[in-house]
DNA sequence: GGCGATCCATGAGCGCGGCTCATGTGCCGG
DNA sequence: CCGGCACATGAGCCGCGCTCATGGATCGCC
């Protein structure tokens, strides 16, 4: 065998057949055929001594290293895409680039626009795209793991997911959960509690364990926006972080949960080798500067 | 164009250009002609659109870009190494693959032995690399930064040199100065300072600002070994980390200088994309739990 | 159980890109 | 002014990655 490492068309492939599920899916995203994207899985499966995916019926499955080699197939491959954009910024040039950010729904509508207003006047050259994920499982840290974001802005309690090995991360501020319940009922005990799917449960369920009442009910909901609708509509209450309540229907009141209330840390996770990047390095910054914006 | 990124062969045509410095060079380590090389080069300039080599009657020098160019490359390089072992470790095969480290003198001797044992005792399948640096200018963490190392034993001083954006570090634990003399002098007071070029003088100039009296004079030696040397010949006293009076030659007397003397931090870097690989944490893992040795 | 559908696998052949060989160009020292 | 040194350039060969065409496996369906 005349190399023993991927080439650069290989690592697409395998990160296409990975999102696209199959191989002839995998093929027409990249504009090739069926058969060039078998011989190349096949080509990297040998150099790499290791079968990277379960074929079947219903398309291919990467396995547990194919999962790997998709991952940091993904980060190389950027790698190589931002290497021009990187090297111009060192040569004296502007900051260019795109910046894939990841993060959640509240952060990606309360904090992230002006940040990068002032990034975008800062440094014409850069264009951020940000995705916004769920913050359940892997959440916006997972995509940074999985080399699908250069930058996630995320919820960093330890006791959620922890931020796997190797990604670097920093704190930006700390967010209160705060109770809403309708101003139709003065009350919320009695009312069934309206949790989310993200993150609200696993940080809210200590501060629950305290209380000397508990919910009636409750009722899970997909979106925090979601969550919010049904409180203004009477259909329960709801502990919510601060974030959320930005631009919230009427109908609701807040309520302080005090010192002793439950919170989240918010901060950012970075993809190894991506936070040397120029353009990065200056969303970070961006980032910091962010009044706490509540 | 067809594609704008550089390929694999590219990226090692720019590495060896730049250690070579020169095309010719280069070219004959890696078996090319040298008009491989210099097509291979003009390439990857017109695809980033940037100049990255000065051609002259000497050979070849890396612009600012190209040095930036260099280091991404061989980062990329590294990954695409080592993503066949990490794959493997991921398939639920043995740790394998190759560990660079690049220490300072008297950690690669008195601290790395031992915990390179427990791991080749844990992974056989792993071989470590050390190299030895002198922890000056950029030192050991600088070759984790130019991607010629996956990991370094580092002094962390933040006074000495800035952890560059976009390493990973952790503290090891922290080392104190002690002064040493020549047993046949009692008192150190009017022998000349024997310094190293290595990190002594900025570590330990703050403290020596605050006692009531100054070295009549200064020599300075180029290794940590050389000073203990000339200490035991009476030439002088010196102040140097615990580490390296391990193995020190007889006939020298060691002086604690209390709780206020000076210190520095050892720590270890880490390249970006590189804390992932399961045999760098293994390593890390073996110097967290490495006892101060001393 | 045969049949079609829908995947992936395999083999043959073509074309592009990267290599070498041969030669050209600029620069500096003597 | 010339020779040597180091990079540049052009022509041509060859391997590799692509496509086309076809084969093989597995599932659902009646």
């Amino acid at each position: 065998m005349t190399t023993s490492e991927l080439a650069p068309h290989e690592l697409r492939v395998l990160v296409s057949v990975a999102e696209a599920r199959g191989f002839g899916a995998g093929a027409a995203r990249l504009g090739l055929t069926q058969s060039a994207v078998s011989h190349a899985v096949r080509t990297a499966e040998r150099k790499l001594g290791v079968v990277l995916f379960t074929r079947g019926r219903q398309g291919a499955a990467p396995t547990e290293a194919g999962a790997r080699a998709v991952a940091r197939a993904r980060h190389i491959l950027r790698l190589l895409d931002t290497m021009g954009a990187e090297v111009h910024a060192a040569g004296g040039g502007e900051v260019t680039g795109t910046v894939r950010i990841a993060a959640f729904r509240s952060a990606a509508v309360h904090v992230l626009p002006g940040v990068l207003d002032r990034l975008a006047a800062r440094h014409p050259g850069v264009s951020p795209q940000v995705n916004i994920v769920r913050e359940v499982g892997p959440g916006t840290t997972g995509e940074v793991a999985d080399g699908r974001a250069d930058l996630a802005v995320a919820t960093l309690n330890p006791d959620t997911y922890p931020i796997p090995k190797g990604l670097l991360s920093g704190k930006l501020f700390e967010e209160r959960y705060l109770l809403v319940h309708p101003a139709s009922a003065p009350d919320p005990r009695g009312l069934p509690l309206v949790d989310w799917a993200e993150n609200c449960s696993s940080h809210t369920r200590g501060w629950w364990r305290d209380q000397d009442w508990m919910p009636t009910a409750t009722v899970t909901a997909e979106d925090d926006g979601v969550v919010l609708s049904m409180v203004a509509a009477g259909m329960g209450m709801a502990v919510v972080p601060e974030l959320s309540l930005l631009g919230a229907p009427g109908g609701i009141v807040t309520r302080d949960l005090g010192p002793d209330g439950p919170k989240r840390q918010v901060g950012y996770v970075v993809a190894p080798g991506m936070a040397q990047g120029a353009a990065v390095r200056e969303l970070i910054r961006g980032l910091r500067e962010t009044p706490v914006g509540v």
